[in-house]
RNA sequence: GGGGAAGUGGCGGAAUGGCAGACGCAGCCGCCUCAAAAGCGGCCGAGGCAACUCAUGUGGGUUCGAGUCCCACCUUCCCCA
């Protein structure tokens, strides 16, 4: 390493009598202050550890406090953007213990996954050894950046002790109908072997491995969330401690719209199309039915049309079988065939031509479409690229324009109806209601919701995960295992190729006994999306190790909700999404109260760059919390990660920057560590007679640090660079007053209060300075120091004097002063000589120990 | 195309509608030292000898007073399509 820190060095010799050139007397002199952040973080570790100094009990006496930071996958190393999300947590959790709250923060692992899998085909390791060693290693990188978690909760997700509560949760489910297997056109990843949820398709990819993905029908397990997508949407209006683009994402997701189902008749058929719109008013421009070629109502149309028709109709659905969802409805040109079929238009009775295309999709509202290209921007490409006729049936409100005048583009905004035979003069809203209301009275239709939500997709083709715990029977079908037969254990041999699903083809786990009539029956080998482990959590951390349920109510009536949450923005419609949907199952059950919603707060952090690009392994700029650690002090890092920016912006991690917080670190020891033998005295604790000017500032330092952690802490805006800005500022003057009246009450004053307020941020120079104090407790039992006015009081301020909102003079005054006073004392300065005399003042303003402006003219 | 967030010195950033640039980084000067490092002290938006003037993406507006509020535009990022 070309860049060896002086303080490592130093660090390093501290205990090493004689270094080479120099005499012992000046050695030891100059070495005298070092600071050997190594042995000391470690030693603090080591005791907290002992202390049990996170532990968390319920306690009637303090109200309680839930921090949470996201479930993480143990991927295998920490570097230090992991460190920046774990040092918000713990900044919080510590600061709220100090503020006198019961902190409740607790750690484990989302250690169920496909890079286990992975690892045992690339290097034949067992996916539950590489999981355990990587858990062992992270969970040594989290000891080691000083957070303070509660250990005696931790939980890893891949234990039989935690899954076989996820296959008791899905029987819940599954008996109260929200789990149920069906055949469909699902999303399949070619490269990972599986299929994927919708939420998992990222821009028609993968969210793991960015392969694009393709549809394939197949019998799969879902759960029925979009039972739940009114409460889901309707819950997100009281979550006013989420950012607000997390909630429009949700919102999005949903997609919840208000419209009309209702059907078209097929001429010379007895089967009807049913269409979904937003924009009934608008059905008497349609001059076309847009159908996906997987509608099963193609099948009755290829009928009616000769022959010919129908294979062109086939190929047509065969070319487009494996495009995925993207490149159908973004990527591709909007493609269409006519099938020669054609419906009866309901209300006008005109016979509309059925055509299949390529941007419709069969998952979506009904699987077909009304084309009305006159007033929607894709049915007019469509019907311009095809030479359909285009019928304006909405004209802007107090226009005068022909129905049949020619357009340039599709008007798609709200107006008054034409050339739609009753409903003519009619605005669109109230066409809308009435339009819906005539399909209703002919039995054809209703005004409906619809949603872009659709039920997730939770089985996977692979063995890393938890067991489905459905068996299935000849005689009787689909039958769920018997909670007492839990947990159906994930075998450890089966063999992990990449190819097919691994539990499928291992005979000793398929073969069994169907649990109602004993026959023999196959297990399903399908196991869970890992995203249900994470749905719960939560909840397991307040009751680890119960072996009757997964959480009792009392412990979760003890800590739920939790108040803080904190993770990337990533998860905004994959976790944060589906763990609200079971929270609000498991208060439908009882088996929660109180609000229910999981995460009453939520907070993004942003990303960590290195020298201004992404850390990646192939940059090979990925810093590590071993490394920074050893050569900068777990204290630095915590603060610099805190420092740089406001937590939720994205920041950079620079050798320089880092510097300057081993710098911080170093003149907080220096202005402190000498003076600890003065600082034991009793009456350091009382506000200080202040003599001096100097005094009376290092004292309103302290004080205005500890009133910035109390606010952005109680506001949750979780500024602390802001905090640590104003604890540099103390730490300045403080080292000024050493040099200067290192004997002086403000001095000691500020001494002691230092290991207070730099205790949530750099927890080990805290409680080692704390310990030379001469204090037995951990400086994190202590009380956070209360911000007091009578040392935030000023003796003088600066009265700002302007004449027409430009500064020209500044008076020192009393705070006290009046508005007589003020004015009075302002038109009496000299320096505004030149700006008032001879003028007449027109108005005059003040605000109280600020300002004074006179309007002149 | 629609929606959202943001644009402040060389850099990261600070600023309940009231002295723009706190604090840090980088840089420059000095002290200490045989010397260097570390440390300590000072300077550090632009123009001007100065009084002052200009300056928070651009252009308008509201206000006694706007980085902050409103409108339009430009740029960047995010989400949706």
């Amino acid at each position: 390493m070309p860049f060896l820190h002086a303080n490592r060095c130093v660090g390093k010799h501290a205990a090493t009598p004689a270094v080479g050139g120099l005499a012992p007397v000046a050695y030891a002199k100059q070495m005298a202050a070092a600071y050997d952040f190594q042995d000391i973080e470690q030693r603090w570790r080591e005791r907290w550890e002992r202390d049990g100094l996170a532990v968390a009990r319920p306690d009637a006496k303090r109200e309680k406090y839930y921090v949470l930071e996201m479930l993480p996958y143990p991927s295998g190393d920490l570097h230090v953007g992991h460190a920046k999300n774990y040092t918000i947590g713990d900044a919080i959790a510590r600061s709220m213990r100090m503020l006198g709250y019961n902190v409740l923060h607790p750690m484990g692992w989302d250690a169920f996954g496909l890079p286990a899998e992975n690892a045992a085909i690339q290097r034949g390791i067992a996916p539950a050894a590489w999981t355990l060693s990587n858990i062992a290693n992270m969970r040594r990188q989290l000891r080691l950046m000083g957070t303070s978690y509660d250990w005696s909760r931790e939980i890893a997700t891949c234990t039989p002790e935690y899954y076989r509560w996820n296959q008791w949760l899905f029987l819940r489910l599954y008996e109260r109908g929200l789990a149920y297997k069906r055949e469909a056109p699902v999303n399949w990843c070619p490269k990972d072997a599986t299929v994927l949820a919708n939420e998992q398709v990222i821009d028609g990819r993968c969210w793991r491995c960015d392969t694009p993905v393709e549809r394939r029908n197949l019998s799969q397990w879902f759960l029925r969330i979009t039972e739940y997508a009114d409460r889901l949407l309707d819950g997100l209006e009281h979550l006013d401690g989420w950012p607000e683009r997390t909630r429009t994402m949700q919102r999005n997701w949903i997609g919840k719209s208000e419209g009309a189902q209702f059907s078209f008749a097929i001429d010379g058929a007895d089967e009807r199309i049913e269409v979904f719109t937003t924009r009934v008013d608008t059905v008497y421009g349609v001059t076309f039915l847009a159908l996906a070629p997987e509608h099963p109502v193609v099948t009755c149309i290829k009928g009616l049309v000769p022959p010919e028709s129908a294979r062109a109709i086939d190929a047509f659905a065969e070319s487009l079988r494996s495009k995925s969802e993207l490149e159908r409805t973004s990527l591709m040109e909007k493609q269409g065939l006519f099938t020669g079929a054609y419906a009866i238009h309901p209300l006008s009775g005109a016979r509309v031509p059925i055509w299949v295309t390529n941007y419709v999709l069969a998952e979506y509202g009904t699987g077909a479409v009304m084309g009305v290209p006159a007033h929607d921007e894709r049915d007019f490409d469509f019907a311009r690229k095809h030479a359909l006729p285009i019928v304006r049936v909405i004209v802007p409100t107090g226009s005068s324009l022909a129905a049949d005048a020619p357009s340039a583009e599709a008007f798609v905004e709200d107006g008054t109806l034409v050339g739609s035979g009753a409903f003519d003069g009619m605005p669109s809203a109230e066409a809308r209601r009435a339009i819906a209301a005539e399909l209703a009275r002919r039995g054809i239709g209703n005004a409906t919701t619809n949603y872009r939500l659709r039920d997730w997709l939770v089985s996977r083709q692979r063995y890393w995960g938890t067991p489905i715990p459905i068996v299935y029977c000849e005689a009787c079908g689909e039958v769920p295992v018997p909670d007492e037969q839990l947990p159906i254990l994930l075998p450890p041999d089966a063999p992990i190729t990449g190819e097919g699903s691994p539990l499928a083809r291992l005979p000793s786990f398929i073969e069994t006994r169907c649990p109602k009539c004993g026959a023999p029956a196959r297990r399903e080998s399908d196991t869970m999306d890992t995203f249900f482990e994470s749905s719960w959590y939560y909840l397991r951390y307040l009751d680890p190790r119960n072996e009757r349920a997964p959480w009792a109510r009392e412990a979760a009536d003890a800590w739920m909700n939790v108040d803080q949450y904190i993770g990337g923005s990533e998860h905004a419609v994959l976790h944060l999404l589906y763990s609200r949907f079971f929270y609000k199952f498991f208060h439908d059950c009882g088996w929660v109260s109180g609000p229910d919603e999981p995460f009453a707060r939520l907070f993004h952090q942003g990303m960590l760059l290195a020298n201004g690009e992404k850390m990646s392994k192939s940059r090979g700029n990925v810093v590590g919390i071993d490394e920074t650690a050893e050569k900068n002090g777990v204290d630095a890092m915590r603060l610099f990660l805190l420092y740089v920016t406001p937590p939720e912006d994205t920041s950079d991690w620079t050798d320089e920057g880092i510097n300057g917080r081993v710098r911080f670190v170093n003149r907080v020891w220096r202005a402190c560590e000498p003076l600890a033998a003065r600082a034991r005295s009793a009456d350091v604790r009382a506000l200080p007679v202040c003599t001096t000017p100097d005094e009376k500032a290092l004292v309103r330092a302290v004080h205005l640090a500890a009133r910035s952690l109390v606010e952005e802490t109680m506001s949750r805006r979780f500024h602390y660079n802001t905090t640590i800005a104003r604890l540099d500022e103390t730490i300045n003057a403080l080292t000024t007053a050493v040099g200067v009246a290192p004997d002086s009450p403000a001095t000691l004053y500020a001494v002691h209060a230092v290991p207070l307020l730099l205790a949530p941020f750099a927890p080990h120079i805290a409680d080692e300075l704390w310990s030379r104090y001469g204090y037995e407790r951990s400086v994190h039992l202590e009380a956070a120091l209360a911000p007091e006015e009578a040392a935030l009081a000023l003796d003088e301020i600066t009265l700002v004097v302007q004449v027409n909102g430009k500064v020209r003079a500044r008076i020192a005054c009393a705070p006290s002063i009046s508005e007589s006073e003020a004015f009075e004392l302002a038109e009496a300065e000299p320096a505004l000589r030149v700006y008032l005399d001879g003028k007449e003042v027109r108005k005059r303003f003040y605000v109280p120990g600020k300002l004074v402006n006179f309007v002149v003219g």
